[in-house]
DNA sequence: ATCTATTTATAACG
DNA sequence: TCGTTATAAATAGAT
């Protein structure tokens, strides 16, 4: 019904395709309303573009929800059961998947591991030994810069009688009181 | 479009009713295949005659559940109670909760370490020493015992010349090699 | 967006 | 419900 026949298949030019929905949509919600109108019929049409835009019909004085409640006692085919069975597996999967972390969790900090057969002891001592020298690597190099950034720190205090007790004050907050590097005049603080 | 034109209000005979709804409903049933295909949108079209009869239209390959989802997100509407709020609360909670294990299970392999403070790496270091060290208890009682048992097996064999197989195999097959234990006289199992 | 030649839908009728 | 057909309505392509 144009200038021209069309073929029933997608329209590949995109702009056409864009116009020929918008004049379509319209045709199609006209036709919709139509029908609830010369035949008291309930209608819902939703339409998606396949950009994601999306119109929406629905004959007056009736919510979506009563004409989709219908549709399940009509139909007898499910639309929130379905939705409410998918999300409960869903929880159980989540929850499997939770528990089997909580498990390695555990069996890392050496809980619960009386009944573990040999071998994996083997290889939990191992993936703990791996995470302990990593872990350590990564304190060594934090202790090496922060020793180096101190230096550094005194250096300047001693070429300028400046002092940064600012920075200062930040590492030591993170610092064990052990590895505190202490001034090397005690009271120097006190005397500036 | 018809040999007259006719007001778009309620038609009052019954019977020209019905027949105008089942042609306009299969109008718009074909115009609703055609848009999908043409511009390829998703669309729903649910249609109740007054009588209660129901036609339904949804793009192929695609679940009108779906469509109900993708309305929901995109109109804000909620077309589903508190119920399965509550279930997609909950699955946010657990996947959060997952989400934690996950990052702490990295941290005790060592991995993702980077941007952590001294305290926590200090915390991480003791956390792995303290599973180690139950991990590796429990690996010297496991040896233990079973030293044991094959001792008691061998003394067995010797007062009594009876030798435990099944016992002394299971074992073995959840040791490494360097730790099982061999028999005293190496060609016992082969003289029995 | 508007126009219009043409196709398509359908009202009335059998 | 089905087929026919005159006519109204929708719309493809162009502007």
């Amino acid at each position: 019904m144009g200038r021209g026949k069309i073929e029933i298949k997608r329209i590949e030019n995109s702009s056409n395709r864009q116009v020929t929905y918008s004049k379509r949509r319209n045709g199609i919600m006209k036709k919709a309303k139509e029908i609830t109108v010369l035949c008291d019929a309930k209608v819902s049409l939703i339409i998606f573009a396949s950009s994601g835009k999306m119109h929406e019909y629905c004959s007056p004085s009736t919510k979506l929800i009563d004409i989709l409640d219908q549709y399940q006692k009509t139909s007898g085919k499910k639309l929130w059961d379905a939705k409410h069975e998918n999300l409960s597996n869903e929880i159980d999967r989540i929850k499997k998947e939770n528990d089997s972390m909580q498990i390695e969790l555990r069996h890392l900090k050496g809980e619960d591991i009386t009944s573990l057969p040999y071998k994996e002891l083997m290889a939990l001592e191992d993936a703990l030994e791996n995470g302990l020298t990593c872990v350590r690597a990564k304190q060594a190099k934090i202790l090496q810069n922060q020793q180096q950034l101190t230096y550094e720190n005194v250096r300047e205090h001693m070429d300028h009688h400046g002092y940064h007790r600012a920075a200062r004050a930040d590492f030591n907050s993170q610092m064990p009181f052990a590895f505190r590097v202490q001034p090397m005049q005690p009271n120097l603080q006190e005397r500036m």
